[in-house]
DNA sequence: TCAATATATGAATATCTAATCATATATATT
DNA sequence: AATATATATGATTAGATATTCATATATTGA
């Protein structure tokens, strides 16, 4: 299909699972474990997802023991906050999308 | 699938037409026949994206006899340009996902 | 070493999203 | 009014992406 990267950025945060583990991150990293059991995602699912932030270097992860924490990529906290007040001023609207919603 | 506005928005413009789409009009408005002929994209295809884009509120229109003429929403135009820089730096990665590319 | 825990991975399937096609609508021109 | 032009729309199909499932790997502790 050949993406333009700009395409492939946006359709890597535009999942609604890797939404919510972007915006846990942006509060702490956390591991795997801690991330499934609070966003309630299957654990291979969550790694899938994960594998993708990760090669889109979206997030990081350090390994300790048995255990992985990630973390969010700092460049990617500071592009992704300022959609928040654009989004919560249009996000009812984004609703009425038939194509994407 | 009840997806959240900050996936909707994400996904709205993680389409590599849309994406096309907003870049051009970023540079200046224009009609369905010029985008359709500029970008190479058959005229009821590029209608449903600018249905789409136009439900979200990152497009406007002004119609004028039988021609319709798109322009950027200005508060989109601000969000959708500091990517640039972003995408440019990271552009090479974004395509090693699997999942999304 | 064996069992348990945490996470990753590949393949199959399910679900979503985009493209296409046929057709509708609205305006302009003759 | 009839025709041509610009665009939109609904339904179908094709294609992309997410989820699931079964299993693999790596580490820790008994």
């Amino acid at each position: 299909m050949m993406k333009k990267p700009e395409a492939l950025f946006f359709t890597a945060v535009g999942d609604r699972h890797r939404m919510m583990i972007l915006n846990s991150l942006i509060e702490k990293p956390m591991s795997v474990k801690a991330l499934s059991r609070s966003l309630k995602i299957e654990q291979s699912n969550l790694s899938h997802h994960l594998k993708c932030l990760l090669d889109c270097k979206f997030v990081d992860v350090k390994v300790k023991g048995r255990s992985r924490t990630y973390s969010i990529n700092p460049s990617v906290k500071k592009i992704i906050k300022p959609f928040n007040s654009y989004i919560h001023d249009y996000g009812a609207y984004l609703k009425t999308c038939r194509e994407t919603g």
